[in-house]
DNA sequence: TATTGTTATACTCTATAACTATA
DNA sequence: TATAGTTATAGAGTATAACAATA
């Protein structure tokens, strides 16, 4: 028996999840040290990048739920690497600052994620891993405007 | 705030986690009429084009653990989509065979896969298309190549 | 009334230990 | 003693309903 999921190589999808399911387990051990999964990384990154942003827009940008959100950000306060500061505006939300912690985490963590992208994309040359970038982004577009287009022509 | 997360947008590993969540909704959301998910669909293509395939080889082949795969089977069976044989040589294994009716169910699966494919990857030239699953068939190795030499120098 | 963050909850997916029956 | 399949279970990840405080 030779090539047993033959069938199934023949679509993108099935080696994506398994190409992801490799990037995953890399990623998380490449950020374990520094106490970070792949999930409380990317929040943190965003906070860094976006002072002063509010729940519901990290739960928007980083597509989660807001209750999950909650933990996640929990997580990050009771390590003091982001503060949660009563917006003056709007005394329901917050807003979210990295500490100097947290901006100084995410520099040693943005370099690990930097190692373990050029390990698992060793066999790529950089041209074809901005290809593969490119791709992505224009496959998860395709999806959010079917999304759109069905609640559209749904409602 | 233009482009929120455009750190984490320099990561391969990020957009495919985005594409992918639009992959397996709308592959999920295209098998969903016939009663399949994502891995109950691969684990019946696997074994329609494997016959007497045993269960811990098939485990093998989706990546999936034993225990886990025990659930799946138990779903394609009880639906006669497949049997279990008990094999002539072993009596503790199973030969996993498809039905005529699971036979049936997987063409139809088929096409509404590759309906699915091609929905999602319509941004795509079929030549990027075949690219990718390049890509993320190398990506797969580099981690599988990793695994066994860290299992190698831990030994 | 609607929105922000929160709590509680449930469902899926995945991973491990331990069992049984065979080998 | 080891292996095939199974059971039980626990941990993530994800999704929805409903609540308090505020708008």
């Amino acid at each position: 028996m030779s090539d047993p999921d033959r069938t199934l190589r023949r679509f993108a999808g099935y080696s994506m999840k398994r190409a992801f399911n490799v990037i995953q387990t890399d990623v998380n051990e490449a950020l374990a040290s520094l106490g970070l999964r792949m999930v409380t990384f990317s929040a943190l990154s965003v906070i860094v990048d976006n002072p002063g942003l509010r729940q519901s827009q990290l739960a928007d940008i980083l597509s989660i739920e807001r209750p999950n959100l909650v933990l996640i950000i929990d997580d990050l306060e009771s390590r003091d690497l982001i503060m949660r500061q009563r917006a003056s505006d709007d005394r329901r939300a917050y807003a979210l600052q990295a500490t100097l912690a947290g901006r100084r985490l995410h520099d040693r963590a943005l370099k690990a994620v930097g190692g373990h992208e050029a390990r698992v994309m060793a066999g790529l040359t950089e041209q074809e891993r901005l290809a593969l970038i490119d791709m992505l982004m224009r496959i998860e577009a395709t999806g959010r405007s079917e999304d759109a287009g069905r609640q559209v022509s749904g409602a």
